[in-house]
DNA sequence: AGAGGCTTCCAAAGCGCTTTGGCTATTTTG
DNA sequence: CAAAATAGCCAAAGCGCTTTGGAAGCCTCT
């Protein structure tokens, strides 16, 4: 059933009965109930890729998925495209996953675009001065950024945690406990979330005449692996940290692995918060010692960021609006007063 | 640049340039020679959506997400996701997530099938008499499953491990080195891999006149809570397992983690075997006493699944060819003899 | 009563590709 | 050497929608 073969039932034009259906005003409220009514009785649904090569819009959102025998999906991915598919579903909106050689990624956008295969994009992981955020921004594609970039001078419209003021105040709180020395398990320093986040542990140590030791810092890719081995480089420190500040759950796991192994404990020698983007199948509550989190639901921000693209791709949504969540620091028993 | 321009400019008819881009017989080679060049040349690049409408193909392959509220995305996803776009890159595959009620993917299949969204699609996690299988079969667009299903009276091309031996290796290893009380913590018991694991189990214990108790087997979705839960559950039982079978790695640091609460070891008083699925950021070798396991690439099963795929739309694979992979046992650390 | 303005509809021209059905030379065949 | 086959090309008809540019009919206004 196509748009002809409806029109003709109807003895009207195609141009009439694309126009009822689609709420043109040029088209009597009567004549337009008729047409609704013969459409949904025999369930005619325009096909979109004729519609598409019509109008050029797709009705999918677009993501580029960076992919290499040396690069692994971040599997925060996984629990953001649940959030995604939560607002998406109920829009019938679809999502094009676009695999791309991670080292050129360009290529990829500007094959998207060109070919107008999505209305919107959305990019995640965005460094400082993210070259995917220019190229996007210039090819003139409605996008919006999950995370933010530093160092351009134009704005562009992002969602992101308030990863900076998260830390500050989860070191904030070890200081009140009177630690001196933390350390921070970053993730990817390239990335501007963990720029971010250094930052906020910094300014809550300054605050207090403290600093971060060069020795203190580590940024790793966040595997369980990663952060036992960086809690082991950390701990057989002559000064070892007191506390420390762990940009993920899963690295947290390698942490506990680690003060176990060197016969320490948790609160007692060590305090530990880490960020938690709150995975079903992995839960700070029930860590051995339940863990002290920064907590920001990483699935509530991809439903966010599916809502806000189909308001720029329906026009709703305007300019270079940035939005910035607060994060919850929920404290647990893995933090406790600095060993004396 | 469009196909008009470029044959204006070549002095050949839209005909011709069409046919001599795709490969068609019936254009001098010397012409296909020039049109080619003249394509490269100009960096011409049919529109996807014209030729789509033309041609009903879209070169997309298609994935229905369930989703919904209380629905998880498992996080083995993402990894079969990277070996899928691993293949998919190289060959300008793009693949489109239609999120869908986890309680209605139906619709959801008719319309991307209706509106000719994409050349093929793949399943997942099958059950046994699966509808999504069936639907799919019927509506006739070429698919392949990750998995495997039960109880058709058709065949289908499928790609799956052998669960069934995998967890037979397993528990006849553990069977051989004395263990006569044998546990089965599993995945979701109505999907078929379950079953299949489960079958497994049973006919490695049968095969030395033993059985697997129903107390004995607990299938649950997989996370660490379940995992520590149904551990404890286990354990603390009149006649406690001396052995158990995992069906995946986040569940085992829940087995972990109760084995410690409850102030038994591995291997000394429980062996424990789980199936790894090979994710970058969880290594079994790095769990506190390295885990035997049963292992398969689930990244290499997704770049596979899109070979495959690439080729059914390709017309190069035709049938209902089943693959199953066999699973590698890796013993570690945490098995060893029954405890006397 | 004629001009101008709405309302409501339509025919037809795209969108950019593929594919059908010729048509004209040139070559092969009996 | 005429007839048949083949090679190489083209015009035009789709694919199914949106949108432009009218046009008819009916009011309103001067």
């Amino acid at each position: 059933m196509n748009l002809k073969q409806l029109s003709h039932m109807l003895s009207l034009s195609q141009t009439t009965v694309s126009r009822a259906l689609n709420g043109y005003p040029e088209v009597n409220e009567e004549t337009r109930r008729r047409v609704m009514d013969a459409a949904k009785r025999h369930g005619y649904r325009p096909n979109p890729s004729a519609r598409r090569l019509a109008t050029g819009k797709s009705g999918m959102i677009g993501y580029v998925l960076p992919t290499g025998a040396a690069v692994d999906i971040d599997p925060h991915f996984v629990e953001f495209l649940s959030g995604l598919g939560d607002y998406a579903r109920a829009h019938e909106l679809d999502l094009v996953l676009s695999p791309a050689d991670a080292d050129d990624e360009e290529t990829t956008y500007r094959r998207i675009v060109a070919n107008r295969q999505v209305d919107a994009v959305y990019l995640s992981s965005p460094r400082p001065a993210d070259k995917r955020l220019a190229l996007v921004n210039t090819l003139g594609i409605p996008f919006i950024v999950h995370g933010r970039s530093e160092g351009f001078d134009f704005d562009y419209p992002y969602l992101d945690i308030d990863n900076e003021g998260a830390f500050h105040e989860a070191a904030r709180l070890l200081v009140q406990l009177g630690h001196k020395r933390l350390a921070l398990i970053n993730g990817n320093e390239r990335e501007t979330f963990a720029i971010h986040r250094e930052r906020g542990v910094r300014r809550a140590l300054a605050a207090s005449g403290l600093t971060l030791g060069e020795r203190h810092v580590r940024s790793v890719t966040m595997t369980e692996e990663n952060g036992y081995r960086a809690a082991r480089r950390l701990l057989e420190q002559d000064e070892p940290p007191t506390a420390i500040v762990c940009s993920s759950l899963i690295m947290a796991l390698g942490v506990v692995r680690a003060v176990r192994d060197l016969g320490l404990t948790i609160p007692g020698d060590l305090s530990l918060v880490a960020h938690d983007d709150v995975f079903p199948w992995l839960r700070p509550e029930n860590f051995p010692v339940p863990l002290s989190t920064t907590r920001s639901s990483i699935r509530l921000a991809g439903a966010r960021v599916a809502e806000r693209l189909a308001a720029r791709i329906s026009g709703l949504e305007e300019g270079a609006r940035g939005e910035v969540w607060p994060v919850d620091l929920v404290v647990r028993g893995s933090v406790a007063g600095a060993p004396v």
